[in-house]
DNA sequence: TCCGATTTAATCGGATGCGATATATATGGA
DNA sequence: TCCATATATATCGCATCCGATTAAATCGGA
């Protein structure tokens, strides 16, 4: 199964040549339209996700990634930062600017492992558990247009095209 | 149809309490997991998108969201900074740096519109149309493991989603 | 043991996103 | 006409992301 992320390529020779109109309102000469993008899809759907988060969060004072962050240590706590990247797909050179942002604001502490001081294991306060709580409230309620076994498809459908990008983008990297 | 962005809340007496060790491995107390979240799905997948591309765009010497700005002025050239900004879902503050970025790299050109100056329009330069075609050559294939119908559903579906969570989003505001 | 290779975070520079604000232009009612 | 208001971009500051590099600690073979 391979991803194109986008409509159908070949037979690509009703292009160019608009003087003779076709059904459809093509515009200009693309074939390729920016809504007909899968990836596009995922990233305008992502920057909606921010934005109706944002109210929320911004009661809470903290950010996106910052809440990420703080919902990943509620379910693990004493994760290296490593460890943390993993969950949150991310690297210490995102991730450090959050925690140490985190960290000034009281709600986690940054330790190095006595057993291995290259690691720096990440704990949350008691502020940091009681934020995630107040956060529980903060229910995003909006209406999706989706059913619900849609909506459960969806879900499972996005985890696993996301991890097969990652696996497939590994492989050519390496 | 409501979305709550992640599992079924009500009911959640089980949590706390790991004294009875429960059948799956419920890490600490938490119950609402980062990767139950429909949000951290899209957030993830996006950042995901974002890698595989970058091979590809690099070889243009493209940003990601250079190269969507190129595809819909392809679509439709001359449109004004507030109309592009509307297919991309992004707003001046965003875009302008974008625009004139790619105006210095002499993909497209940015005119004050003679019937109002207040606009500016945005049309692509020879460069910026053979550019694109270039582009059309960089298809990201990746197994998706998703079978075709799958595939077609989920592009709908994050539409869906998307085009109800601004719509919810801006009512909310309003 | 010793030293080069590896691992883990952190740092740095460039490019988004975005709220708030500024600036220039256009509009419309007194 | 005049001016308050509205509109369209642009600017600014902050917070991600990310590739490349650095710094410190660990590991491992000679």
């Amino acid at each position: 199964m391979k991803l194109n992320d986008g409509p159908r390529t070949g037979s690509r020779d009703d292009s160019r040549d608009n003087s003779k109109a076709s059904q459809k309102p093509r515009p200009l000469a693309g074939e390729r339209r920016l809504g007909d993008f899968l990836c596009f899809a995922i990233y305008s759907a992502n920057l909606a996700f921010g934005r109706a988060y944002k109210k929320g969060l911004d009661e809470l004072g903290l950010t996106y990634p910052q809440w990420i962050a703080i919902v990943a240590l509620w379910e693990q706590d004493g994760q290296t930062v490593s460890e943390l990247g993993e969950k949150m797909f991310l690297e210490s050179n995102t991730l450090t600017p959050i925690l140490k942002k985190l960290e000034q604001m009281g709600y986690l502490r940054r330790q190095r492992d006595p057993a291995d001081e290259r690691q720096v294991r990440i704990s949350l306060t008691e502020a940091g558990r009681r934020l995630r709580e107040k956060g529980m409230h903060m229910k995003l309620v909006a209406s999706t247009g989706l059913k619900p076994d849609e909506f459960a498809r969806l879900q499972e459908n996005v985890v696993t095209l996301r991890d097969n990008l990652i696996k497939a983008t590994a492989e050519k990297a390496g």
